[in-house]
DNA sequence: GTGAAAGCGCTAACAG
DNA sequence: CTGTTAGCGCTTTCAC
């Protein structure tokens, strides 16, 4: 890589002038900024990244910190960070906690030692399940902004991008008694997650404000075979005419499984699950789905980072919690 | 973030003599070892990496490239680079190029200039097609080692790693026709990409080799919903007994059709496909699938580059293609 | 055993 | 209009 010494030494002029003609400074002569561009250009100049982040004091990377980067939502949320964080100059800086507390500290302590400016993350379940927060705290001490997103804790002050989770299945719940489905069940694999739970409590208030309903929720277990266990469940169940499904798989699983027992869809069952557009193809009918713009949530928590980050001057303004909301989309599962 | 310098005043010392104590040295005094340490215990210090990497000429950072996180052998992929990298101490910096060759060539500039000290990258789309690689090129002239994997350019001189695509698609052929199918059909949404080619490619060597078979394609485009394209060429050749999908989404959507058109899987057709375990579980039988080990791949494309990185001293060794196997899980959609 | 000084590549205040 | 200098945080050589 080519410097500015170098470049200076073969124009027989000092560093600093040519870092000024090269940032267009007033100062410099038009002739001169002329030469050094030229010779810039045919060395292909290039700043180096490292010594300016030392020297401004800021790196334009965003740490994000992920459970899980084969969950759909996750990567497609990624992908909405990334866009966002490019389009803006940003780089981002990627570690994978794989749901695990202990790698969601060390990724924290390895990036804010001047890796990153400042973090978008989504907390790990044993994070959330142990409820440890005073990593986040720290982080934030240190001067380091923090925008949780989808898995977010509550006592900690920052920014903050969430789904209308309760909302979301408390209306998707209200939509199948509205076609007078009498045994509606929930599939979960999620069900130890912030998100799990408030899913599972928007359908339980649904069916319990029906008066004439019964919760009946499946919880599936990381180790399950998901396919197996909900086969199992319906077979003992043989009254379930709904299922709403809190995770991407479950809800198309649970047509097939539904049409390899000769049922109709939507006729004699309904099933509306948190999904993907994607994934929704992979039954049929396809499936109704619940979708969580992970892309929006993504460049929202971007945006608000970012705007943090600029916004130097003006103080440590206000925490905001965005709440992104869902959209139900019926491609056939539904009546 | 508290620096050395802070430090050093605090306890009325040298700015060196901390740096040395934090790091052992064996000309600093027990004692004085003793309180450095202590201190900075008490004020959490981390040594600045920017500051780290301007004076060590590396970053510890690898740049990876990849032309769409949303694909889920891409993300795995890149979950095998994380893994492996932070396993050696490296961070990953990521950086999509939504299949656009501009926007890898940005990246590629934009990590160039000394946030990375190497790359691992999967070419995009449009880099395949317009086969452009002087961006590759002067990178690695550049002193910044690449690696390449799944999608590669053959001209570029760099480690890859691939997966035998050819000969995989070519065995699983060879395995429908010893199940004694008739018609087998392949499936792709990847035709204009280097391994679908060379997926098709096997299929059609396996198919021609027969003598009394005649291969029939099905192209699926981007834009195009692929359950209808599936539905209704499935409508239009009733005598397909066997299908081959090369990518993950056609095979159990492939299943699915077929249920819904009343035959049964394996009875009456087989189906193989490109896939993952967890999409594999999205069909009744569960889509027997072609496992292309993507972490695997990951890891080791990760593992190359640090090799290559690590070995400063013995020259520019040989570059090296690794390919990986990829396996065929029967799950119940062939006999 | 400890400290001063140089230097990684860059910017910017200040001097000329 | 151009150059000198200091400094970002750190390591390391060389004096003391």
């Amino acid at each position: 890589m080519v410097t500015l010494k170098q470049l200076a030494k073969e124009l027989n002029v000092s560093i600093s002038t040519v870092s000024k003609a090269l940032n267009n400074s007033e100062e410099i002569g038009k002739e001169t900024i002329k030469r050094v561009k030229e010779l810039a250009e045919l060395y292909n100049y290039k700043p180096n990244k490292v010594a300016l982040s030392l020297k401004q004091n800021r790196t334009n990377t965003i740490g994000v910190i992920i459970p899980d980067i084969l969950n759909h939502f996750l990567s497609k949320v990624l992908f909405g960070i990334e866009r966002e964080a490019s389009l803006h100059g940003y780089n981002i800086m990627t570690c994978i906690s794989n749901e695990s507390l202990e790698k969601e500290k060390e990724s924290l302590q390895l990036l804010a030692n001047g890796s990153v400016d400042g973090f978008i993350l989504c907390l790990s379940e044993e994070t959330q399940i142990k409820n440890e927060i005073e990593h986040f705290k720290q982080t934030i001490k240190r001067g380091l902004p923090i925008v949780m997103f989808d898995r977010v804790a509550h006592d900690v002050l920052c920014d903050k991008v969430i789904v209308d989770d309760f909302d979301a299945t408390y209306r998707a719940t209200k939509n199948l008694l509205d076609e007078n489905r009498k045994q509606i069940a929930f599939f979960s694999n999620i069900d130890d997650l912030s998100v799990g739970k408030l899913r599972e409590r928007g359908y339980n208030k649904a069916i319990l404000e029906s008066q004439s309903h019964k919760p009946l929720v499946l919880n599936i277990k990381k180790e399950d075979n998901p396919q197996e266990k909900i086969i199992a469940f319906m077979k003992q169940h043989k009254n379930i005419d709904a299922v709403i499904s809190a995770d991407s798989a479950s809800g198309v699983i649970a047509i097939n499984v539904a049409t390899s027992f000769g049922l109709k869809v939507p006729k004699d069952i309904s099933v509306i699950g948190f999904s993907s557009q994607s994934v929704s193809n992979h039954s049929i009918p396809r499936l109704s789905t619940i979708r969580q713009h992970a892309k929006e949530i993504g460049a929202n928590a971007a945006q608000m980072l970012i705007n943090r980050l600029q916004n130097v001057s003006g103080e440590a303004s206000e925490f905001k919690t965005k709440i992104v909301k869902t959209s139900l989309v019926k491609n056939g599962s539904t009546l």
